[in-house]
DNA sequence: ACATTAAGTGATT
DNA sequence: AATCACTTAATGT
């Protein structure tokens, strides 16, 4: 298992003795689809590092409308619960597991030492924070500029990329709460999508084309 | 066969 | 684009 993370951190060209430090101290842990990493009330003193998997961070506000900010995947940290902690600041967001995953909790103790100490975990952080950023722009972006239907295609496009699966296997309902739209909304413009040969619907399940 | 849940549709705001 | 009210289709027991 060690060896398999290892792999994965000399893929984020990490100095070799900043990756032993990390395994050193770091723990697995196992997520399976749908569980809660992260919640409104999270005291977590871990930054969490993306080893497989899929995670979606969303925004939640006080009557409970979640937003959808950005997903983290295999390599990927969540740069909120870095400047959290680092500030001693609650976590305002919520982590959620999207597909099972692995994760490595690395205790937050030792990130700020490592961010002065190395240059590669200096750059990782920092690298984390500009793509996180631009992602939060993308979404920003859609969520203001872009039409409904605009939203629900990149929607299934965002999944499929991120999947890496044509099928989607949801309802409208699920989807719609997502995009915080409602049911029929998504129904009809799923059905414009189909007839523009663009997905294939069937219960529970859509496949794009 | 019946109940439940998902999806489709027209009308209204 | 949202909501309502209703229909139709798929699925579970």
């Amino acid at each position: 298992m060690k060896a398999l993370i290892e792999h994965a951190l000399t893929n984020m060209s990490l100095e070799p003795e900043l990756i032993s430090e990390i395994l050193d101290y770091g723990r697995l842990k196992k997520v399976r689809a749908g569980q809660l990493i992260i919640g409104p009330d999270s005291t977590s003193k871990e930054m969490p590092l993306v080893i497989s998997g899929i995670l979606k961070v969303m925004k939640q506000d006080q009557d409970g409308n979640e937003i959808f900010l950005y997903y983290l995947e295999g390599g990927d940290t969540c740069a909120m619960s870095i400047a959290c902690c680092i500030e001693g600041k609650l976590n305002r967001f919520k982590v959620l597991a999207e597909e099972d995953s692995e994760l490595w909790m690395i205790p937050m103790a030792y990130v700020d030492g490592w961010v002065q100490k190395y240059n590669s975990f200096r750059k990782y952080v920092f690298d984390a924070y500009q793509s996180r950023f631009d992602e939060l722009l993308e979404t920003i972006e859609s969520i203001s500029f872009m039409n409904m239907d605009q939203r629900l295609l990149k929607f299934l496009l965002d999944k499929k990329q991120v999947t890496g699966s044509y099928v989607i296997q949801m309802t409208h309902q699920q989807i719609a709460r997502e995009l915080n739209s409602s049911r029929v909304v998504v129904s009809r413009l799923l059905k414009q999508l189909e007839r523009q040969q663009k997905i294939q619907q069937y219960r529970n399940r859509i496949e794009i084309l």
